[in-house]
DNA sequence: ATGCCTAACACCGTTAGA
């Protein structure tokens, strides 16, 4: 097969991945985008969000060409969710798990796969604006914190498996002050409000590591600029894209950062990818020794 | 200042994003 030329081309290190997460705001616009920036790069597993577009409708074999696997849970028009990789993957889950009170998540938010013992979600928080309508906190909001639950739900249930997981994507969170260029245009907002940073911290005194703010304690840099009013010129950027890593994926982080090219280049998605590097080679030794 | 871009889908406007 045509993996074969591509293996050649870009020989897999053994001990280290990169991982990014990047919310593309549609594949089949961002296709070449996403396939140059993978050949630039040295990017092995990239997640997806907003590819907004059906499994069958996903630009699968130009990723196959290029060296990659595609694991894809799409949905029409609106939201949906990919990773490619060019080590080999094995797909978990499709979706959250639901609680009682729902019954069939019909939002195509949540894909799961692990490579080794390494467990790697990738998701796509709802935004939930508007926070409130005539009755009060609006079903969007509340569909946002029932789903922040069941991801922190989740989220324990992978941690208590004791191996490494990275929960990273779109998580429409502005996790604090230093994350947005001017916060006091986002009070009460659904990425900001008391309610969604409480989930937030859920997650976050639960074990789970913001990757991006671990390396850089005191760095001010965003993942996300709005198309309108010249956001990206002034760079009016808010830091909504997130990797979080349990206790025993943060302890193999070697690198985290954001690339902001893209979001510079021409039809640009309004976010830009964030990725880690991991160790992967001291997990076998860990488990043998 | 909740609509200054952008994308999808179906229709020449509406919905959603953050």
């Amino acid at each position: 097969m045509l993996l074969l030329d591509a293996d050649v081309e870009h020989p897999l290190p053994s001990d280290r991945l990169t991982i990014a997460t990047w919310n593309v705001n549609s594949i089949k616009v961002r296709a070449d985008a996403v396939l140059a920036w993978l050949k630039d790069t040295n990017c092995d597993i990239l997640l997806m969000q907003e590819i907004k577009c059906v499994d069958e409708n996903f630009p699968t074999d130009r990723f196959i060409e290029a060296g990659y696997e595609v694991h894809v849970h799409g949905q029409k028009t609106y939201n949906g969710v990919a990773i490619v990789s060019r080590v080999p993957l094995t797909l978990r889950l499709k979706g959250l798990p639901q609680d009682e009170t729902d019954l069939v998540d019909e939002q195509a938010r949540y894909l799961e796969v692990e490579h080794g013992d390494l467990i790697i979600g990738c998701l796509y928080l709802p935004n939930g604006n508007p926070v409130h309508d005539d009755d009060g906190l609006s079903a969007k909001f509340r569909y946002k914190l029932n789903w922040m639950q069941r991801l922190a739900r989740h989220a324990k249930t992978l941690d208590q498996l004791g191996r490494p997981v990275i929960l990273a994507g779109d998580y429409n969170i502005i996790p604090a002050v230093e994350d947005c260029y001017d916060i006091n245009a986002w009070q009460g907002d659904a990425l900001h409000h008391p309610e969604s940073l409480k989930a937030w911290r859920s997650l976050v005194y639960q074990g789970f590591t913001d990757a991006f703010r671990a390396h850089h304690p005191s760095r001010i840099a965003y993942s996300f600029w709005d198309y309108q009013g010249g956001a990206w010129q002034k760079d009016h950027g808010i830091r909504i894209d997130h990797l979080l890593a349990n206790a025993e994926a943060t302890d193999r982080l070697l690198a985290t950062d954001i690339d902001k090219n893209p979001r510079g280049m021409e039809r640009a998605s309004d976010h830009t990818p964030v990725w880690c590097q991991i160790n992967i080679s001291n997990t076998a030794d860990q488990i043998s020794a």
